[in-house]
DNA sequence: ATTATTTTGTGCAATACTGTACAAAATAAT
DNA sequence: ATTATTTTGTACAGTATTGCACAAAATAAT
């Protein structure tokens, strides 16, 4: 009675992973309803059949590709973080993170979660459900990050917290509908700068 | 010899400016590819092959209906003001303007020219370079009202006009985007008092 | 070698879309 | 009444889409 060690049958003649990697950059280009399967089998040399036998439908294979991006996307990278520093310098980072990522990507496709959600939200899809799951996450990350902020006294303590995040997410969408626009990653972070100034941090270690 | 009154021919069972005002109403709940002219025909009791005779083709439709849109819209409308007011009670009136219509839109569907140019940007349609377009018109129209409030001393003397436009043009984008996830007319208000109070406005008269 | 299992490839079904061709209907001018 | 003109309605062409059924191919376990 031997182990397996590798799974039986015919072996795939791509990785799924790898796949979902290449197929999120294919939906973040054309959009979900533009980019048919068919076409995403022939970009890659497969038949259509493949996908079909590895993703259930492309409603799941879009969803694969979201909770992808959200693992990987510039602001999730940095909302892990969790440093001794001031709260300024990491909405610096996450913001200079963004104008970077946005402004040289030379499609200038924007936010993959923002422009699904756009294309979706009218059919109530799973997609669109998905992403405002998502979005609501993001947001009590924001105002936790606030709160902290206004315990740290780099905001006054009379700052609403939630209306606070809302406010640097909603310009954080903007900056990311700025950048679909062609804007440079100079302009952005000029934008960003001003941004911060105005919010009124008062940086701890100045 | 007689003078024409009337056109000649079966007159039209619809009137074409009421139509284009009722199928930007679907364009802005459904984005341009999930609405066929089938569909639109149907839900109006007409036949499609009037669409293509009174419209030349879907997407001339679509420009159309672009074109009204940015005739009405709120900002648009907003922007034709020139009124002795300081420009902190212009801008307030113009995002407040924005907050109510986009939070009492029970579809919840955001800014039509925003969806639009996310779903056609990548096919460089020619809808998308005409949003592009009435876009970059936007953004100089409100760096002259930021000239005038530096100019009108409401905001500091050493403000950059465009990256302080940008910014706020940014804000609204980024409140559009909120508004569709569901957020309150009094919620987005809040924001914007938030925003306005922080950017720094000078208010003249108080 | 044989068997079980998995992927691949071909072909099909059902549906939907845009745009056009052409006849029928409805009206103004003659 | 007849004619010119415009809209309407029907039918069709051409194309594209998703998803499924089923046989062929490829591999691990026996």
């Amino acid at each position: 009675m031997q182990q397996e060690l590798e799974t039986r049958g015919r072996p795939p003649i791509f990785c799924h992973d790898e796949l979902v990697r290449i197929i999120t950059e294919m939906f973040w280009s054309d959009g979900y309803k533009s980019l048919s399967i068919n076409s995403i089998a022939k970009k890659l040399g497969l038949n259509r059949t493949s996908l079909y036998n590895s993703f259930k439908s492309k409603e799941n294979l879009l969803l694969e590709c979201l909770d992808y991006y959200a693992e990987q996307s510039p602001t999730a990278k940095l909302f892990q973080h969790q440093p001794q520093q001031n709260i300024s310098g990491l909405l610096t980072q996450v913001l200079y993170q963004l104008c970077r990522e946005r402004a040289n990507d030379p499609l200038k496709r924007g936010c993959l979660a923002a422009n699904i959600y756009t294309e979706l939200a009218s059919d109530k899809s799973c997609a669109a459900k998905t992403i405002l799951d998502k979005n609501e996450a993001r947001k009590k990350k924001m105002r936790l990050i606030i709160k902290r902020a206004i315990d740290q006294q780099e905001l006054p303590p009379n700052t609403d917290p939630e209306i606070c995040a809302n406010v640097i997410l909603s310009f954080m969408n903007g900056l990311n509908a700025h950048a679909k626009s062609g804007a440079t990653e100079q302009e952005m972070k000029r934008m960003c700068d001003f941004f911060i100034e105005k919010i009124g941090f008062v940086s701890l270690n100045s």
